[in-house]
This record gives structure tokens, sequence and C-alpha cells, in this order.
DNA sequence: CGCGATCCTTGACCGAAATCAAACCTGCCG
DNA sequence: CGGCAGGTTTGATTTCGGTCAAGGATCGCG
């Protein structure tokens, strides 16, 4: 049970306040969660690397769109079927209960990123978060914090990831440059130089 | 199993990066789950009214302080305990995992409001969320959305929720109360004249 | 290679909310 | 009742990040 599917970078695969179909878990590539205001203002809620689950079981709707970042494949299932195996198999319900636990604890700590940080320290948490995230997935080959790595998400998601503007974004990631606390060989490409300094900005 | 226990308002119950030591049930009252820096900023990430559970199972640490906002009653457990207990009753992680899905639900939804939205728009969803949740915990005699209700935050402490500071909170309240929106008959006290208009302004 | 589309950067300016500072309530306790 | 302390409101000013507006880079594709 559970079907194989293929979502290209972009494309959606939940749509908010859709009836909540399906559930999946991410087998590889990184998918955004998020919610939006009736005027367009987005705000990501989440992401979902490999091993990660995704959708809501046990609810009717989804609070979130959910959208492949980069190429990704998933393994879904109808979302009745995944309940009903889920109640009959406990050892499942705790995996799942552990794994929203943890998901809650970091979605905590990104509320005080979004509620009390200035975009300075929203870059560079963000930054090392990055690093540490990307390291963890098979993205690298060596565990521990990356000193380069390669982002899933354009200057807008970043930016609708952090509360910010496209703008301040790119004005902040440049005097990071400027000031020799990362290189930026490409669009995407992030290598930390001075992961002390990125600290200590992340406050 | 878990002994009652009574928090009078301002009192701590958990503090941010404990060894989870304990976990509780909320009987009676309001507590706020917070974050903070370094220096001193503070981020309340969490409500926790009568029959909300608090605490961290399954984890090593709680990644939030616990604080009474009012009077409280909990019923307390030793984390360890809790843990086993829960893994032999597959009822009862089946409801934790409910309420934690949930929770992290209304988290996202705050993240949308910490992130995207304007003090105005904050203040409006603000008053509008506790108009539903006091009318929802025997707070009320009446189910539904409330009309008049006694907020359990100071100023200070609704910055703290929303991520703006005690003046700007001020200065949205008394907006409200000059076009008529609301009447703010004491500092706690709230009631809603013109629901329509801050459904509006909630955006 | 060249063209266009998309994404990103940069600059000038503006405005919402923060900061700083001073009064003003309100409840409490002698 | 009077005075004090905490919390709250209000005002003046500053600042950070948003908005508006051009350019520039990068990528895909014929």
């Amino acid at each position: 049970m559970g079907r194989r599917r293929s979502v290209s970078a972009g494309e959606p695969l939940i749509w908010e306040d859709d009836d909540s179909l399906l559930v999946a878990n991410v087998i590889e590539g990184v998918l955004k969660l998020t919610t939006s205001t009736a005027d367009g203002r987005e705000q990501i809620v989440g992401v979902a690397y490999p091993s990660d689950f995704i959708g809501r079981p046990f609810g009717q709707t989804s609070a979130a769109s959910v959208v492949a970042l980069t190429d990704a494949r998933v393994c879904v299932f109808a979302r009745n079927d995944f309940d009903r195996f889920a109640r009959e198999h406990p050892e499942l319900e705790h995996k799942l209960l552990e794994r929203t636990l943890a998901e809650l604890d970091r979605t905590r700590a990104w509320m005080m990123l979004l509620g009390r940080k200035s975009a300075p320290e929203k870059i560079a948490t963000f930054l090392l978060d990055m690093s540490e995230r990307l390291a963890d997935n098979g993205c690298m080959t060596h565990t521990g914090p990356a000193r380069h790595f390669t982002l899933p998400f354009s200057r807008q998601q970043v930016a609708d990831l952090l509360g910010l503007t496209i703008e301040t974004v790119s004005r902040q990631f440049t005097k990071l440059k400027a000031d020799g606390v990362v290189a930026l060989p490409s669009r995407r490409d992030v290598e930390i130089l001075d992961r002390a300094m990125l600290e200590t900005l992340a406050g």
C-alpha cells in the first residue's frame, strides 16, 4: 500500500483548505508547507525533507498547502486508509507522535524568530539552520553542520520563510558576503566562511 | 497516579532548557509557553487552557518555559512514568497525537500572523481568537464566540504573543475603542461591539 | 550564440512600528 | 484617606524594513 509519486519542482501536492484526502512520506526532495492570506501574502510554515511526514491525519482539512521546492518523490496514502491503518498499529502512531512533537518544537523555535528577531538575526539563524538540516539528509556525505550547501529556496521563498521581503533578504545576503561571513558562488549556493560570526549574529 | 498541584498567577511550572522532568494536564486556569533570547526578548509560543496537555514527552529537554497566567490547577506526572504508561496505552497515545496535531495546526496559523500580518491585523486576529478560546473553556456559560471576556494576559503578554511592543498594543487597543469596535471596561475586560469590523481588520 | 523570461540586486524614499520619555491610572496597603 | 508601585497610556522621535523603481545577472531555449 502507498503509491509512489513524483512531483517536479514548483508542483503542488496538497492545497490549503483542501479536504484532507491524502498523507505522504517524503522519499526524496524538499517541499514547503505554506499558508496564505486572501490578498496573496504567503508564509512558509514548514519544510519537509526526506523521511518527513506530510499531511493531516485525523482531521477534516489540511491547514497548509504543500508544494515541491525541488523535484521530489513521495509515497502517498489515502487519508482514510492511513487513519485506519495507524489506529491498528500503535508503533506507527507512536513514531508519528514523536515526529509531530519534534516538529512542534521546531515550529515554536521558529515563532521566536518570526516574532522577535531582526532581519540580520533571521538570516543568520536561517543559514545555520540550513547548514544543519541539509547535512542530515543525504545531501551531504559527512554528518554535522555543512560548510557548503545548495539552498532549496529562491530568494522569495527565503523571504516567505523568514517573514521578510525579497529585497531585505537580498540586502542581508549581500552584506554577509561583503563582510566575508559567507561566500555565494551562485544564486543557490552558500559557503559559510565564519560560522562563529554567524552564530553571534543569530543572537 | 498524577499529583494535583496548584500554581498561582506568575509562578513557573517548567523552565526552558530544563531537563524535561514532568508533564501535566491543565485542570483549571491558563498558562503560557514561552521562549526567550539571551538578551531578554520573549515570545509566547503557546497558551494552555483547561484540558490541554503541557510538557514534552519522549524528549530530553523542553523547548519552552511554562508559567501560569492565572491561578491554576494542574495534574502533574513524572515524565518517565508518563512515557512508560503512554507506550502501554495506545488509546492515550492516540489522544495525545490528535491533540498535538491540532496544536501544530494552531501554531502554524499563528506563524502566518507573526510573519505576515500588520499590527492592526494582529490585534484584531488576537481578539477574535480570544473570544473563541475563552468561550470554549468553561469561562463562558454559553458556547460559540463570546461578546465579552476577561483577558488572561497583561498588555506586555499580549505584546509577547503577537510579536509587538507594549506601546503598539496599547495604541491599537485605544484606536479600536475610539472607533467603537470594542469597549474596554477595565484593563483586562474586552467587549466586542462590532465583530464584523474586527473580522475585516483581521484580514 | 542571442533572445527573452525570470530572478536577483541596488538605490531612493517612505512609513509602520520601535524606542525613548513622561505622565497617568488603578489597585493595594499602611 | 494618602502614597506608592506596577502597569498602562500618550507623545515625540528614530529606525528598520517595506515599497517603488531601475538595472543586472542567469538560465532556458530556439
